[in-house]
DNA sequence: TAAGATAAGAGGGACAT
DNA sequence: ATGTCAGTCTTATCTTA
């Protein structure tokens, strides 16, 4: 894996046609003198940002993510045993690298913090895939769990539960309607487990979370079960009105949105079942009828 | 068969002790 | 820290149209 690519540019220091670039850490160096010209690069094509500055080439490496443990920007010493043309060490310089190397595992992914934080990262993509949830999501997510990491608050709790946690809660901020009840089942923590977590995380980290939209759900359960945009449109008014009366707060925003398009539904004659409903929000039959009496006067 | 009613039980927030 | 209380939601079962 460590093959050396000649490179045909000059090295700027000792001005020799000698650059090559390290298969394993992508960096490039020269030959000769071993200054490094460049690190990281992640495709030899430049980068046009501007369409019509043809000369100005930009090379860049990935760019950094919060997903990553090291943010993607840790550099490698090279594990195999040659210097910079190639030729074998010297096996006073052999055992002088080797400790470079132990030590530098160690200040990067061996302290405890590290390896978890590892872990759960690696458990983060797999929920966000699970869930189909963006990049922006899980970004956000792994800001949360930095924090919770940085606050030891995973102290004798699953590393699972936590990052599970951290996923719903940044779900909550980015206003993306994913129910704690989804979440759990998706990633097989129990709910309570999962809303334990996620309120200590809100409470540790003084998050504010914005209310959940009942309207986003509309758009959710709507698409879910096929209801017509007259439908949708309707059950969103019966919302916008129950909002003014303040009958909302404390209530499910699911529970609500799943009554309103069903009331909606009834008067577009649009016919379509609680239990069917119930099984696109998540919520049961029953609460759907409770919420459907607090709703049933703002239908004109 | 869908919808409504009722009851028992769980879990969490507010508040007092 | 722990207990109580009102309010919410769920599950289960029965009735009604």
């Amino acid at each position: 894996m460590s093959q050396q690519l000649q490179n045909k540019e000059k090295c700027p220091r000792c001005g020799k046609h000698n650059l090559v670039t390290d298969g394993v850490s992508g960096e490039i160096f020269c030959g000769k003198c071993g200054f490094v010209i460049d690190e990281k690069i992640s495709d030899n094509g430049s980068e046009r940002i501007f369409s019509d500055s043809a000369v100005s080439k930009s090379r860049t490496g990935d760019r950094t993510s919060l997903t990553r443990h090291d943010n993607g920007l840790s550099s490698i010493i090279n594990p195999i045993n040659k210097d910079a043309s190639g030729k074998p060490l010297s096996s006073s310089m052999k055992s002088s690298l080797s400790q470079l190397r132990k030590l530098d595992s160690r200040s990067t992914t061996h302290n405890s913090t590290d390896k978890n934080l590892k872990q759960a990262l690696g458990e983060l993509l797999k929920m966000k895939e699970k869930l189909s949830l963006s990049d922006s999501v899980s970004e956000k997510a792994a800001y949360i769990y930095r924090k919770v990491l940085e606050r030891k608050l995973v102290r004798g709790r699953s590393i699972t539960a936590m990052i599970a946690s951290s996923l719903y809660a940044a779900c909550r901020e980015t206003e993306t309607p994913r129910t704690l009840k989804e979440v759990s089942s998706t990633i097989n923590v129990t709910k309570k487990e999962l809303s334990g977590c996620y309120r200590l995380i809100v409470k540790e980290l003084d998050l504010r979370m914005p209310i959940i939209n009942s309207v986003s759900c509309i758009a959710k359960i709507g698409s879910t079960t096929k209801l017509s945009e007259k439908t949708k449109r309707y059950a969103m008014n019966i919302l916008k009105q129950a909002e003014k009366e303040r009958i909302l707060s404390g209530k499910e925003p699911m529970g609500l949105a799943a009554s309103a398009l069903y009331l909606a539904s009834l008067v577009t004659e649009e016919h379509i079942t609680q239990k069917t409903l119930a099984e696109a929000s998540g919520v049961t039959e029953v609460t759907i009828r409770n919420r459907c009496k607090n709703l049933k006067k703002f239908i004109d």
